[in-house]
DNA sequence: CGGGTAAATACTCATTTTGAGCATAAATCG
DNA sequence: CGATTTATGCTCAAAATGAGTATTTACCCG
């Protein structure tokens, strides 16, 4: 059920779904078993081989994930084809699927939910499990200047001054150096750089204190796929209306917000960010409040789905950082 | 060398390339003759299958593209993966891939060239030429009132009033219509619009004068991918500086915005876009002048590649609409 | 060789859009 | 009741935008 399989002549296509949901104050992720994987590894994405059978990508998709998980998707987009050679360990070399070997592609999707009830063998896991450094709202992560002196040791070791300076700009760039600061989208590019500095279990890592570190790995080039989504998403959210998906029909401003911040990985100006969303458009109010929310009770508000029609480009500009 | 041959057992990946140029006014695609297309469908895209000795996808495509074309690519980037049965006309049902038959894949890629020297059987063709109403740099194209009674006649048409609503909203989102205005990123939507409501060759319409309506058709699904391309290239200039790849070293901020506007196919405040450049740090001054664009000499720019570590998403916001 | 034309470039100005706070309201908890 | 917590309303300065006006410096033309 997974793309282990990479023999057969011809190029093996498998469809793989990044499944995103989010509670308050956790964003998830769908994750179910993969045998055969290295210690450790056994957490992988919902997958499976594109078959015949199956009329479309995304029906393929679909399917697989509906037998896998019994989740049903609902907002559904295509994320990226990945070439198996692209992510081959360093120390593997051309390796099992040989040079001149078959080729095996994975289409990754991303699908967003609301519900999140657990299926079969299947998990909803904080997806901050994978990339605890992804994780600002409560300040900076610690685990940053770990990563950070590693890093820097990974771009001193550089065979010659102009690749060890490539590398720093990298590290500033993606990492968030002096000057430029932290940019929530570069998900992806910050785990390729732990790639390939050899500081991911995927890329031969070892020892316990690098999960600590840099994230609990995923089967195969799985961690990568989710990378790939929570990337996309981070950037999509400012400019469609995307977060909706994530949230019940009725939820209150202040429910809004900490998805967005959970998703995003920082916190938002409270005030600032009601006001964006009153001048969007973007929802409407309920007759109904509720008080769960802990002091003055909230005001339940509804997507405007009307705003699709009207908007160019509706999103959430995330406004600011910083401050509750 | 394309992806007509769809018959053997195992899933056919091709690849596809998106090669964009610009000349100061035209916005170029590279296109080669394709074989056994229907009439006046014989200009298509460099592409040819995944092969076994391809290191990655991309190396594969680079290998094709070189073959077709003779030209070498520098910046490129995944665009999308198009399953064949997404895209099958109407009329066809089945067909020849049959049920539980075959799947093809052909993953797309974009690539920004510089330079335009055509080669082999290739020929660089302004893109307006596949997508006519796209360019409003004339102001509104006048082919839009006949395809926006086309466009009605087709909603008109629907099944049931609910569809009809479902057909006509999507018609204002992509097309414009009263309150939201053009959008100029939605050549894709725009095209699968014309597609869906049999406007264009490739999903059935007939005749000549279709073509001076929705542009001249392309082989397979290549026209589609030409507009995921463009609709990615005109997104994406917003927020990185993707266009520099497209200009010659040094240039004029004139040249910068007549290539801007050529691609995004509207005009630009010539004030304001050069205010934008500036204080976004996207260029520096070199010592050089040029005479040559008509008026008072214009200083000669360099794209400042030091920005992409400065600045967290440099970009040209495209400053407004009209005027010269 | 002086006037007309075409860009390029420099500034101005009113509006909006941000980023940051202060202040008040309405619940719950001890 | 007073402290605490979240919701909501409003203000204010700084920065970004949209739309012009004005000036400079070529070339072209007779």
């Amino acid at each position: 059920m997974n793309e282990a399989e990479r023999t057969a002549p011809a190029p093996q296509v498998g469809l793989a779904a990044v499944i995103l949901a989010a509670t308050l104050d956790d964003p998830r992720v769908l994750t179910v078993p993969v045998a055969g994987q290295p210690e450790g590894r056994g957490e992988g994405l919902p997958a499976g081989p594109l078959e015949p059978a199956h009329p479309t990508l995304e029906r393929g998709l679909r399917a697989w994930v509906e037998r896998q998980t019994g989740q049903s998707l609902g907002y559904v987009e295509q994320l990226y084809t990945f070439g198996d050679r692209n992510r081959r360990r360093p120390d593997e070399g051309p390796g099992a699927a040989g040079e001149g070997g078959q080729h095996a592609l994975s289409v990754a999707y991303l699908a967003l939910v609301r519900e999140a009830r657990p299926a079969a063998d299947s998990a909803w896991q904080s997806w901050y499990r994978y990339f605890p450094y992804e994780d600002r709202r409560a300040g900076r992560p610690a685990a940053l200047d770990a990563i950070g002196d590693r890093l820097d040791a990974w771009a001193e070791a550089a065979p010659d001054p102009e690749e060890r300076r490539r590398r720093s700009d990298r590290i500033g760039l993606t990492f968030g150096a002096a000057g430029s600061g932290w940019n929530e989208e570069r998900v992806l590019e910050r785990y390729e750089l732990l790639f390939e500095a050899g500081l991911v279990p995927e890329a031969g890592a070892e020892g316990e204190d690098i999960r600590g570190l840099t994230g609990q790995p995923m089967a195969l080039d799985h961690r990568r796929m989710l990378a790939t989504a929570l990337s996309r998403l981070r950037g999509k959210i400012k400019y469609r209306p995307v977060v909706f998906e994530l949230m019940p029909p009725a939820f209150t401003l202040g429910q809004l917000q900490r998805v967005v911040e959970a998703l995003s990985g920082t916190l938002l100006h409270k005030q600032n960010f009601r006001r964006l969303v009153a001048q969007q458009g973007l929802v409407e109010e309920t007759e109904a409040v509720t008080a769960e929310t802990g002091g003055r009770p909230a005001r339940l508000m509804r997507f405007r789905r009307e705003v699709l029609l009207e908007r160019p480009a509706p999103g959430l500009r995330l406004p600011s950082s910083r401050m509750g």
